[in-house]
DNA sequence: GTGAAAGCGCTAACAC
DNA sequence: GTGTTAGCGCTTTCAC
């Protein structure tokens, strides 16, 4: 089945020219006679010949190619950023390759080094290490090494000084969220996060504490759960035990909308009606915020401009300024499941 | 910022080798005296050395990649399928590395060319010219022509003598939705779809119209719909219309879950409750399904059978039976959106 | 067990 | 404009 591969020395040989001459027709570098031109165009199209990126990638040091690292494609936020990221890439005539890690360390290491190993010109990594709140010594040392080899960025806050951020303004989601609450009237707040290690989770965390201290608010360890994953099932569980507390919160905040969508399956299951019972919402504005009744109040980010950041810097847009970190806003959607409490304060 | 890559030259030479060991020591094809593997492999962690993937590619055949071609990466059926694909070919020690199509036959064809020029061990194909119902000789002869370079499979039907195809049985999927919907006493049954090019489309079109008429149900042309797209807005302005009509079906078929929630969204909106009032179901039984209230019936598939069979065939474990076209189980999974019509026949 | 040397397929000076 | 030639960084005979 397999057939000898063709190279541009057979289309040489065949067409009368020097391997050169093809070359420089694959490459456009410089002007060919339009006679060898159309000669060689032909033989391309009669033998289908594909040139050999990696004897190209040999000489040539660009392979208009970014890897990209996500923890876990299925959910929406990471497709979404990556779908955007490739549309962004394709109009600057670059390809991205997703490469799906399952939030483990040792895959991570392995995709990441694959990637390296194939001399892409940058690399975009989601979740994992970088998305820890405390960055070892190691890792800081790996990242290094990493952004010294090729472009790097990060979907999340950046530490390292030579590897750029794209990242959410957590404490500012944060914000909006309790500020949508509170002015529906809600004082008691619960937030359901998978776990206190995720960097982004503990800006949120400090944040909520800060402003309810701030209020006056009361804040209860038992409206604070941690589920341990961002799955729907960590949501339907949360919500069990929402339910079954002698003192309910009024409201519940949930790190991002498959979790608020868990809830609120869990909520229904429990009789706890959104938003009359309970209001309830999540992060990341997704499709899913449409698709379930009621549908979820959400606070959204620009993923517009997300991805489009994230490319610049990685094709190098931006090549003075690596290391900074830039926030991309956010935004709040009021939708069905938040409304005012049942016995306002 | 960039350093000068290091070589096996490099390594070699401060190792007091030749490039030769090295390269034995980086592959393990021979045996190297344990004193000179240990030198080297010190100095490989020194200068965190990387081997050039392209080098290697050079005279090495295999790269252990799989590319694999998706329309959408945000739809569900398609990131779940990929997901699953990375996990089996981990396993196998290949990575796969995906790159998203948005349906343009365009960026297919570029992608496509990427991965042959990047010398990928195999590629797998969803979406675009493959999922039409009439295949053009052109794009036979480009298929077979992939398939001559590299191991090719497709993620439905193949009409191609040299690529295997994996695909769901959509018939048999069909006979599953009308033989439960028919057994809650539905006789009068719409179907929504996003276009009649799309072969399993036709399939289940065909299918479905076998059916009734075996049956002796009627089969109205105002209860096809075509939303035009798989996305959600399709499934919301379909239920207007479906709403709209003098008479109505019974029940509703939705090609995939996310059109189905689109449906059931636009029914709530024009108050036609579910399943009180018209049942709901649609097809790929995604997270989705859970997330909806009432929660969706739908016919899923064997996902872990797909994206095992996918990598098989990729890898070439089936390489005397390419061409082959092997079908995914399905079965259906009530929930809350199917129940008997309320005037049952 | 190890080194020398050829070669993978392309690009990029460098001559002409 | 076009051909010649020297690499790019690795693997792999082939000797020893």
């Amino acid at each position: 089945m397999k057939m000898k591969n063709i190279t541009i020395y057979d289309l040489a040989k065949e067409a009368g020219v020097s391997p050169a001459t093809v070359s420089r027709i694959l490459t456009g570098s410089t002007t060919v006679s339009e006679e060898k031109r159309q000669k060689v165009r032909e033989l391309i199209e009669k033998y289908d010949f594909v040139p050999n990126a990696m004897a190209r990638g040999l000489t040539v040091s660009a392979s208009r190619t970014i890897g990209m690292l996500v923890p876990d494609v299925m959910n929406p936020y990471y497709n979404t950023v990556f779908s955007i990221c490739c549309d962004e890439a394709y109009t600057r005539g670059y390809s991205v390759v997703l490469l799906n890690t399952f939030a483990d360390p040792a895959r991570e290491k392995e995709s990441l080094a694959k990637l390296l190993e194939q001399r892409v010109d940058a690399v975009i990594v989601f979740g994992g290490k970088v998305d820890l709140a405390s960055v070892g010594k190691e890792d800081l040392e790996n990242m290094e090494m990493i952004a010294q080899r090729c472009r790097t960025v990060v979907g999340s806050f950046s530490p390292y000084p030579h590897t750029a951020g794209v990242c959410l303004d957590h404490r500012a989601c944060m914000d909006m969220a309790l500020d949508h609450l509170i002015a529906l009237g809600h004082r008691e707040i619960g937030f359901v996060y998978a776990g206190p290690q995720y960097i982004g989770t503990k800006w949120k965390l400090e944040r909520m504490k800060e402003r309810l201290e701030a209020e006056g608010f009361p804040f209860r360890e038992e409206w604070l759960i941690e589920s341990g994953t961002y799955r729907l099932e960590g949501g339907v569980e949360a919500a069990g035990k929402i339910a079954g507390l002698r003192h309910r919160p009024t409201a519940v905040i949930a790190l991002n909308d498959v979790l608020a969508a868990g809830l609120l399956r869990g909520f229904r299951e429990k009789k706890v009606e959104v938003p009359g019972d309970l209001s309830l919402m999540g992060f990341d504005n997704s499709k899913l915020t449409f698709m379930t009744s009621p549908t979820l109040t959400s606070v959204g980010y620009d993923y517009q401009a997300f991805g489009k950041t994230l490319v610049e810097y990685a094709v190098g847009d931006h090549a003075e300024d690596v290391g900074v970190n830039v926030m991309i806003s956010c935004m709040l959607e009021k939708k069905e499941s938040t409304g005012t409490p049942r016995t306002p304060h």
